[in-house]
DNA sequence: TCCTTTGGTCAAAGCGCCTTGAAATTTCGC
DNA sequence: GCGAAATTTCAAGGCGCTTTGACCAAAGGA
């Protein structure tokens, strides 16, 4: 059933029938009932295919998941922020594209959906250091969010992102007023932007306060279970262990909470850790009360947030470039206690800016 | 640059250009290199828009979360398997198209995807016992493939699936191999077609070795870390405790050792795990020496399969049903060790059908 | 040489919708 | 009751591509 055929049963010309189905004014609301009862009837709904070729906008939004395909490509961050962004999308009727390509193939898949017109505008995920879709994305006019913002790019875009450096200062913090002086950052991989943010907050935090910095107490690498659990042996092995490990995610935490159960120690009491809680649909940090102490921001509100924003821009693309920083909220759950130093009068968090 | 600007450039009409670039065989081999060579210079790519319209392919597949969104609703599993999907169809260059609806707009979201020519087919991900997907999308007449057997539906359809019962049925005997006599089964959501079958598995290996079925020792739930931790510690806690866990997912396994462990008990020696492993991205079994014993088929695989499956049926849509039943393999990890029973000569699995 | 093939190219008609500009009808003011 | 304005409807021309059928030229067969 198409225009042509629905307009023929109504007696009208498909010009009225189109009006009257996309609530243009000038039709008479008789006639709309009409139509609106005859195309129900009918279960008819307007070829997509047509509406794009017609209008001349994709109504769809790209995602690109690059990566090396033999190995990671599809994290449950990326996954869970994917299903927040894909609710926004559902609720304007835009389809969610995802594109998975091998590394090398990343900035022709950005090419192929602006030339091929595929898309009104694409996601930017997992934002590196010096992220080179940024630019490729602005020098190919193809609009664009990013979740996390891009260092060493001085071009203004747009991006949502949280405050990893607040979040972690605040925890780093957290850990040194209870009394932790040698304290473990197991980071994620500092070519991604997040964890860089992060350990300067953590950095920050120290010299705040006047604590050595101790490189050999920082870490990085991927955020698995097992590497947070290889990083976490390793360091609980070495003489002066940390009694605090700060954690990149979820995963991570119990990785080294395996690692700390396994050399005999007990979490939340001789060694504390805080981790990052994303708020992963399949990671909960715990029914009631929370496992691990976190600084928590939910990847999925993330998603539907950049989502909106993404589509915000598509309506306007030559407004200025929107920024959403989200606060990481700071919730005490059984994984954090005293630390061996005397403990210091709790000093609220100063607020410093990122 | 469309065609026709490409073609008033190279002074020849679209229809000749169109052809040479589809490799059409009426065009003379030097037009062609000349018209391909003009598409390059100029970076011409076909709107996609245009050509859906004018072949009424969508070349789009779709796949449809639904669920409560307020909780989960993107699992690792699923986000794995979207991955390997992913991947089979940037290969022939079909879009993929994600939407996520809310439990209530599930069938509706399918109806529309037909209605409107969005798409040429769809994956059915999550089976359920006596899923009402299947004969909808007969129903409505999109081509379709699924991820699992649901059992209650007579008609034939196209699937991929793993051979779960089997599986259990395996590891399940490999544990009464090893002398264990109580064994508890950890399952995933009875609701979900692949439990119930890894179910029948674990009930039937039982059955020919003549051992009593404890229903008490079967618990099902969510496949998160926690649910699994809340299952063994009261297993573990009751009277006569399980010698021997069978996991329905990494996460439960995981959160099985936090309880073992918890408990004082050690994994592997006190007490054995045996999981099933999908082999996701972000969740590996160990880097080297799989941590857990286990039953293992990659879900990435799986997606790939089933994507090439759809594609096949998409391309010949009056074809028979597919069907590709998966084996999972049984790699032995750190987690299984003897049983308290006198361990019986190994009996090698009878490969009974499943 | 003339006629038939074959090869290479093209004009034009869709695909199903939106949108502009004009036409037909109704309504209203006086 | 008439002309002008407002309301309602419509015809037609795209959107950018594919595809059918026709055309023209060169090659081959008689």
């Amino acid at each position: 059933m198409n225009l042509k055929e629905l307009a023929a049963k109504l007696q009208l010309s498909p010009t009225t029938v189109s009006r009257a189905l996309n609530g243009y004014p000038e039709v008479n609301e008789a006639t709309r009932e009409r139509v609106v009862a005859a195309a129900r009837k009918h279960n008819y709904r307007a070829n997509t295919r047509a509406i794009r070729l017609a209008t001349g906008r994709a109504q769809a939004v790209g995602h690109v998941l690059s990566g090396n395909l033999q190995a990671e490509i599809m994290n449950p961050i990326f996954a869970d922020f994917i299903a927040g962004a894909g609710e926004a999308y559902s609720r304007v009727d835009y389809d969610m594209l995802l594109s998975v390509v091998p590394i090398e193939g990343e900035e022709a898949a950005y090419r192929e959906l602006k030339a091929k017109g595929n898309v009104d505008g694409v996601m930017v995920q997992g934002v590196l250091h010096n992220d080179p879709r940024i630019p490729l994305l602005m020098d190919i006019g193809l609009p664009f969010v990013a979740h996390g913002r891009a260092t060493g790019t001085a071009v203004d875009y747009s991006w949502v992102d949280v405050n990893n450096r607040r979040a972690f200062l605040r925890a780093t913090e957290f850990l040194l007023d209870l009394g932790h002086r040698r304290i473990a950052l197991v980071n994620g991989l500092e070519e991604m932007n997040f964890a860089q943010r992060r350990r300067s907050g953590y950095v920050d935090a120290l010299a705040a306060r006047g604590v050595d910095l101790d490189p050999g107490l920082m870490r990085s690498g991927k955020m698995t279970e097992d590497s947070g659990f290889q990083a976490a042996q390793v360091l609980l092995a070495a003489d002066n262990p940390p009694t605090a490990f700060l954690a990149a995610s979820m995963l991570s935490g119990m990785g080294i909470r395996r690692a700390i159960e396994g050399s005999g120690r007990v979490m939340g009491r001789d060694i504390s850790v805080i981790i990052f809680d994303d708020d992963l649909s399949y990671l909960r940090n715990g029914s009631e009360v929370p496992i691990f102490t976190a600084t928590r921001s939910s990847v999925r509100e993330a998603g539907r947030i950049a989502a909106e924003m993404l589509l915000k821009i598509i309506g306007d693309p030559d407004g200025p470039p929107q920024h959403r920083l989200l606060e990481a909220e700071l919730i005490i759950g059984l994984s954090t206690g005293p630390g061996p130093s005397p403990v210091t009068p709790p000093t609220s968090s100063q607020g410093q800016t990122p």
